[in-house]
RNA sequence: GGCGCGGUAGCUCAGCUGGUUAGAGCGCAGGAUUCAUAAUCCUGAGGUCGGCGGUUCGGGUCCGCCUCGCGCUACCA
């Protein structure tokens, strides 16, 4: 039997994980493993924390605490929440184990001896003489060069969103001693990944490695062959990836000359999954390299889709350098869940965490399922998706309730009436009642094979759909009044029995806790690895699953209607949510109303007059090639003409802009953008929308006069 | 501009390697039923499958062009 390793994306342990999350990465690998272990399978599902880089070391700082500190913090919250929501992992491990550290230690040592696999650059960077430390990105800040924004880190500003490098920023500071930083050379080692372009095209685009077929590149989802082929067929190609940074947090680099580096985070995680593997081979008495190495080996990733570049090409690369390591035969990687309408924000408060969902709905029966649920049933497999309140609570009562919750409550009400709880004896010819259950129950079955978790669930309601159908279709209730001991009854309850039975099984990874209700209820035992088979093989042969003479126990609700009549706190539950939701927007259109954008430093007149703007009149206007958002401007000057580029081709098409009034700064230094040579700068009005207006005087005021 | 993903009923989405009258759930209209959590069941209305062209006996499904949405990327002095 096949050896399955299946992964999920290591959280990263600087906070909580919201709703995203558990849809993306591992609610569909709970019901992929799940459903493997009642097949019998020999299934190994790792994950953990990932819990190295420099924004748990800055958090830190900013909190006065340790990363030590905020890792346990957050690694104990995720790992709980997991468990809380049925998250079945065999093994969550932790990034700062010492396994770890020892497992990514060799694995770079090992790909360094090599000797063709890194490149080692030597450059400047800023280093705090204070501490003594190279600086990360995200430890400078400085004055945004775009947009003036003075809290900007070296990687990024988050004013204006544009992508910076440290170099860029003005006035940089060092975030550890507040001095201004000194450059000083530095080297790291960079993974060559142009060496493995080749054959990772080879094995992407047709599923072949080595010259072997490897895996069918159709049962890959779309957007991720997609995904990779651009990042593939990219001009430049696989430009070299660093693997080291001048740090004190995390995997310390294994070379005599590299003290003070550690691992690139990004290097380190994927290994992750290794070490988590060997950690849980450690406490069951097995061998790791079964699972990574072996011929019947097979790994499959689940992510989110903001990762599908590392595992479909980063971390293949990195195991096939290494070399024995198996490669991922499928990465079904998720698109993204958006919440209301909205991306899940953090910041602005906009989405739900896992564990405050846990909490805001702690007295909402059968929670964990109600989100398990809706959440699989609006799954971003194959393309975004959005989480809605209206929609959690219309699946939860239109198909929980009324399809599945009320079928089974229906069919264990008549046993009791009709046949004291025990289940009838009938000799129906269950191969012919078994025929269209059993065909969906095969369709499921190969929809969650091949990660159509969506399909596979809705599987599930059409059966149970199947049997509230035939319940009606016969009418038990109306024959008894007739004749209370047809054959009819006895046989329509068998059946529906089975049917229930079989629902009790096939529901178990979606719903897992359902499921141990409805195998309760049933009195029967808790599902064992390896009873679906069982179940598919009596379904297959028209046996039955229950038998007659069994007693079912008195029924129980297994979900709660949200809207019921009588009681309304399940309802007041979802509405205090939807509240909150109403209050965050009205508190962004009022901020939003009152900001006033930070003044910039002061300035000397001296230094205002060195600005030499004029007016101005567009009196040509044309696109540029091979540019969306630049136009190429002739503007008349007066006595002067000149031509200037200018980013306003999104909301300007070239004909209205022939005829404007503009102000020109014309002592700007000339660049040239796109082959074209601009000469000045138009001066533009931008709105809260991103919306542009020219900055001009009076129709036929004059051109080239200066504007003081 | 380049690359990728997507555009199917009012809404959310299925439609495998091209083949008979294009499907489901919700919503809507009508009816049946009472075992059941105002649950269930049946019937119906509703789609030029984003647009144009091509290959084919036949295209939602393949190819080309266009268009719209999203993502990455270049450009924004």
């Amino acid at each position: 039997m096949s050896k399955k390793l299946v992964t999920s994306a290591l959280p990263y342990a600087n906070g909580a994980l919201h709703l995203g999350h558990l849809a993306g990465a591992y609610l569909p690998a709970d019901i992929y493993v799940r459903y493997l272990r009642l097949r019998g399978e020999d299934v190994v599902w790792v994950c953990g924390s990932d819990e190295h880089g420099a924004a748990i070391t800055i958090r830190a700082k900013k909190e006065g605490i340790t990363p030590q500190d905020i890792i346990e913090k957050y690694h104990a919250l995720n790992k709980n929440t997991f468990e809380q929501f049925g998250i079945s992992f065999d093994m969550y491990h932790r990034t700062s184990a010492e396994i770890h550290h020892e497992t990514a230690r060799e694995f770079f040592t090992k790909l360094y001896e090599r000797g063709d696999q890194f490149i080692e650059k030597t450059n400047e960077q800023y280093y705090d003489a204070e501490y003594n430390q190279f600086l990360a990105d995200r430890f400078i800040k400085g004055i945004c060069p775009t947009c003036g924004y003075e809290e900007a880190y070296g990687d990024q500003c988050e004013n204006c969103g544009s992508t910076l490098s440290p170099e860029e920023l003005i006035e940089p500071v060092s975030t550890l001693s507040g001095n201004k930083p000194e450059k000083k050379e530095t080297t790291h080692w960079y993974f060559d990944l142009k060496k493995h372009e080749k054959w990772l095209k080879e094995w992407i685009e047709n599923g072949t490695l080595d010259g072997e077929p490897h895996h069918d590149p159709k049962a890959w989802k779309n957007h991720v062959v997609g995904q990779c082929k651009s990042w593939l067929d990219a001009e430049e190609g696989l430009l070299p990836r660093a693997i080291t940074r001048d740090l004190d947090w995390g995997i310390k680099v294994p070379l005599p000359q590299a003290d003070g580096k550690v691992l690139y985070v990004w290097f380190d995680a994927p290994i992750g999954y290794i070490s988590a593997t060997k950690a849980w081979a450690e406490q069951n008495g097995k061998n790791w390299e079964d699972y990574w190495k072996g011929d019947d080996a097979e790994l499959i990733h689940f992510i989110g889709k903001d990762n599908i570049v590392f595992h479909c090409i980063i971390f293949p690369a990195m195991l096939k350098a290494y070399g024995d390591f198996k490669l991922p035969t499928n990465v079904p990687a998720n698109q993204f869940l958006n919440f209301e309408g909205d991306k899940f924000s953090k910041s602005r408060g906009w989405g739900i965490e896992q564990h405050e969902y846990l909490e805001e709905f702690k007295d909402f029966p059968n929670k964990e399922d109600a989100l398990r649920y809706a959440l699989t049933r609006n799954m971003p497999e194959n393309r975004d998706a959005d989480f809605k309140w209206d929609e959690f609570v219309e699946f939860h009562d239109k198909e929980l309730v009324g399809n599945l919750g009320n079928y089974l409550n229906r069919i264990l009400v008549l046993t009791h009436k009709y046949f004291d709880g025990k289940v009838p004896a009938s000799d129906v010819d269950l191969t012919e009642k078994y025929a269209d259950i059993l065909h969906l129950t095969a369709s499921l079955a190969k929809r969650i094979e091949l990660f159509d978790f969506k399909q596979a669930v809705n599987r599930l309601m059409e059966i149970s759909s199947w049997g509230n159908t035939y319940l009606q279709d016969v009418s038990p209730w109306k024959i008894y009044k007739e004749n209370p001991d047809s054959e009819e009854i006895a046989e329509c309850m068998y059946v529906s029995l089975q049917v229930v039975t079989l629902l009790s099984a096939l529901c178990a990874p979606f719903i897992p806790f359902t499921s141990e209700k409805i195998r309760n209820l049933l009195n029967l035992p808790a599902l064992q690895n390896g009873d679906l088979n069982d179940i598919l093989e009596n379904l297959g042969a028209g046996k039955p699953l229950i038998d007659a003479g069994h007693s079912v126990n008195k029924p129980e609700l297994l979900f709660a209607q949200i809207n019921d009549r009588k009681d309304d706190s399940r309802k007041q539950i979802i509405e205090r949510q939807k509240e909150k939701l109403v209050a965050i927007l009205a508190q962004k259109a009022a901020e939003e109303a009152a900001k006033f954008k930070p003044v910039k430093p002061e300035i000397s007149f001296e230094d205002f007059t060195k600005l030499d703007i004029r007016t101005g009149k567009i009196t040509a206007a044309e696109p540029i090639k091979k540019a969306d958002k630049l136009l190429k401007l002739t503007v008349d000057l007066g006595g002067q003409t000149r031509t200037v580029v200018s980013g306003i081709a999104l909301q300007f098409k070239p004909e209205e802009v022939v005829g404007q009034q503009v102000a020109v700064l014309l002592n700007l230094a000339p660049r040239k953008m796109r082959g074209v040579l601009s000469e000045g700068m138009i001066l533009m009005a931008e709105n809260k929308e991103g919306k542009l207006s020219f900055v001009q005087s009076d129709e036929g005021f004059g051109e080239g006069l200066e504007v003081r």
